[in-house]
DNA sequence: TAGATTGTTAATCGATTAACAATC
DNA sequence: TAGATTGTTAATCGATTAACAATC
């Protein structure tokens, strides 16, 4: 199988949420017209896009909604729970781990690490900030492979690394530094300053 | 002149920030050989991206930093301030008017809008919160043109709807739905749980 | 069967990269 | 002049979209 491109993965969670809230109203198919309808995407890319995936529909039906619903589920991971460890108990970092997004799609914040004296001991929403030192060992144990990092701009690669060397396979990095991991790692970059620097290129045309 | 693809103009930001750095540094010339060994970017893809917006350097010779950086905070409209007023006060808004990087490019979040009785009236971090029903008046007031918005799923497209009509321009929308917007307006998504989704369909193959 | 809609192929579009002519 | 590097053109790559054959 061709491997799935990164636009195609976004839009499939798209897709899933819309649908998860179909799968509540008990329609039994769903048309890709529909979807495109309501979700602002076209009929022909939500075909292609599941077509990536697999097949969940009849010709002349619609795609069976359960069974589309399974085969999201099933592509992007979710149908089990991941836990996830936080870099930076800063700002940005607290207030990311008290995101309710990401538990209810099955991320839990487990654990966070910072390196400041004034934050490692106490907790945070019932979780615990341990000391940047007892990384290796914390996500080794717990066979943590996703990764939150909100630090600043100069410690994002030396934390990248140790969290490399721990055994962390996937990284949502929002220092705004790009990142380098090796093969077989992934990483992606949100970069707020950035996104807000667009908006005002825009309006300098 | 053709339109900066949107690719272009995040790389642009990324740029502008390492050659502020060497500008510091003193030194009049930069290669994009070196650009691109410092940022992790092909030299052809920087050379590429800066012309679009223009002639910063003499061939033979590099780019002269100095100039470069002009253009750059001349294309993404960074040689100046920018309101920006925020919606939806909860612990994502909190945070994000928090985040020092805004202010440091030059972004200020100078007002605060919620429906919370209880945040209302109240400041943050020196801001005020308002009342949601004042903001076409404030917005219009002060002339305010970028937005974000950190309110839930359910409420995100009416108040995109009242931003619209109060003479915002552009919005940075952290709610997990698809908004609308007209034609001539801009729209930056970033939905923190597609994110992570994405990681772990990475983390499924 | 006729109408509908998937799943897939082919055409289009846009962005990246390599190549190189211009020129310092 | 010879060597270096920009600025630009052409080739490549990948994603989106339209078209349609398969088939319910």
């Amino acid at each position: 199988m061709t491997r799935l491109p990164e636009t195609t993965i976004s839009r499939l969670t798209i897709y899933r949420r819309y649908i998860k809230s179909i799968l509540k109203k008990g329609k039994p198919l769903v048309t890709s017209e529909k979807l495109g309808r309501k979700m602002h995407f076209k009929p022909s890319q939500i075909r292609r896009d599941l077509s990536y995936i697999g097949q969940f529909g009849r010709r002349g039906k619609g795609y069976y909604v359960r069974k589309l619903c399974r085969g999201l589920d099933k592509t992007l991971g979710l149908d089990r729970e991941w836990q996830v460890a936080l870099v930076g108990a800063g700002n940005l970092g607290r207030s990311l781990s008290a995101y309710p997004g990401f538990r209810r799609h099955g991320f839990e914040v487990s654990v966070i690490f910072d390196n400041s004296p004034a934050k490692i001991g106490k907790t945070w929403l019932g979780v615990e900030v341990l000391d940047i030192k007892q990384m290796p060992k914390v996500i080794k144990e717990r066979k943590i492979k996703i990764a939150i990092i909100a630090v600043p701009y100069s410690s994002a690669q030396q934390v990248a690394d140790i969290l490399i060397r721990s055994g962390v396979k996937a990284i949502l990095n929002f220092a705004p530094y790009k990142v380098a991991v090796p093969e077989g790692l992934k990483l992606k970059n949100i970069d707020l300053s950035t996104e807000l620097q667009s908006l005002s290129c825009f309006l300098t045309k």
